[in-house]
DNA sequence: AGCCATGCACCG
DNA sequence: CGGTGCATGGCT
């Protein structure tokens, strides 16, 4: 798995980008639980954005996007049930790419539109 | 209000 | 039982 899709739920759109658990162990260098990191990510746009990659610790230990995740969500629109993929940049160690799909109707049809 | 850190609960 | 969605409480 060297990249993940999912669909942005209530917690993901509000405050947090919470990142599937083996993607994170197979792909992101560790961090020590709770502190932030600042991890790059490029858009399909060619815009940079930083996260605050954090791990939460004790009873429920998981990787998550934070700081700066939510003026991302906001300058895209991203709403519950949009998608986002999220994938490295080969052969660098803390560069990412994210791209971003929004459901929207047309003609009566969902349909997929890619996030500039 | 928004960010931060974590507790709780549910589901496969 | 691990993974993850949601809630909460403190702080600014």
């Amino acid at each position: 798995m060297e990249r993940f899709e999912k669909k942005l739920t209530k917690t993901d759109e509000g405050s947090m980008l919470v990142i599937p658990a083996r993607f994170s162990r197979n792909h992101m260098r560790p961090v020590e639980g709770g502190r932030s990191e600042n991890i790059r990510v490029v858009d399909v746009g060619g815009t940079e954005w930083t996260f605050g990659y954090y791990v939460r610790r004790h009873r429920n230990p998981r990787p998550v996007l934070r700081s700066g995740w939510r003026r991302f969500v906001l300058e895209k629109e991203l709403k519950v049930g949009d998608r986002i993929i999220f994938e490295r940049v080969d052969g660098f160690p803390e560069l990412y790419r994210i791209g971003a799909k929004k459901r929207i109707h047309l003609f009566g049809q969902v349909v997929w539109t890619d996030v500039l």
